[in-house]
DNA sequence: TAAAGATATTCGAATATGATTATATAACAA
DNA sequence: TTGTTATATAATCATATTCGAATATCTTTA
């Protein structure tokens, strides 16, 4: 049992780690383009430590990298190809 | 704020039901045709309260459907299509 | 170095989730 | 009707999530 579960432990965490609302948001703004917080946080209307939690949480599970920019630092998915796919496939459900 | 973030609360929903190893699990099964209750516990390995659970939850979102056959009821995806591109895109980024 | 701006961390409360155990119900057979 | 098989529900406990408030940590500039 352990070891088949296993196979599917990374899709469900990267799963879980999308599915809230204010995360998809996030990712969605970060599919338009590189985004710094402050960026995120007004498209997003979200107070700024919920942002960063969220973002950290993304960050924690692989979908996005972040580089600092002067004294704002920038959020960008790590691989924009997939995650657009993924978004593709939820809008043509009607999903979003 | 709240208007947002609603767009994406059902997929938000949607993913997060997707988003556990057993349910996973379940729902790749039953890609591969309808299967009764008793089945997809000897094929996921995990005690029937559980699999219930996991399928009512799975139903309760859309995701499956179920008939009496019998005594026995058997789930089937809702969605073959839709789930299959889910999966594909998850196999093709290594997540499964 | 001090101040200001941008972002992150920590903590607590509320709530949600998941597994297990025990029990209930439904469908059928004898 | 009684027993048996198949599935569902309920109760409980442990753990995980989420948010907001407060505070901390950079980074830059004065």
């Amino acid at each position: 049992m352990a070891k088949v579960k296993y196979n599917y432990l990374r899709a469900a965490k990267f799963l879980k780690a999308l599915s809230h609302p204010t995360r998809l948001m996030i990712v969605n703004e970060l599919a338009l383009g590189k985004k710094c917080v402050n960026d995120i946080k007004e498209l997003v209307q979200v107070n700024q430590p919920n942002i960063s939690q969220h973002l950290s949480l993304l960050k924690l599970n692989g979908i996005v990298d972040s580089r600092q920019n002067g004294k704002m630092k920038c959020y960008f998915l790590k691989d924009e190809a997939m995650m657009r796919e993924m978004f593709n496939n939820l809008k043509k459900n009607k999903l979003i």
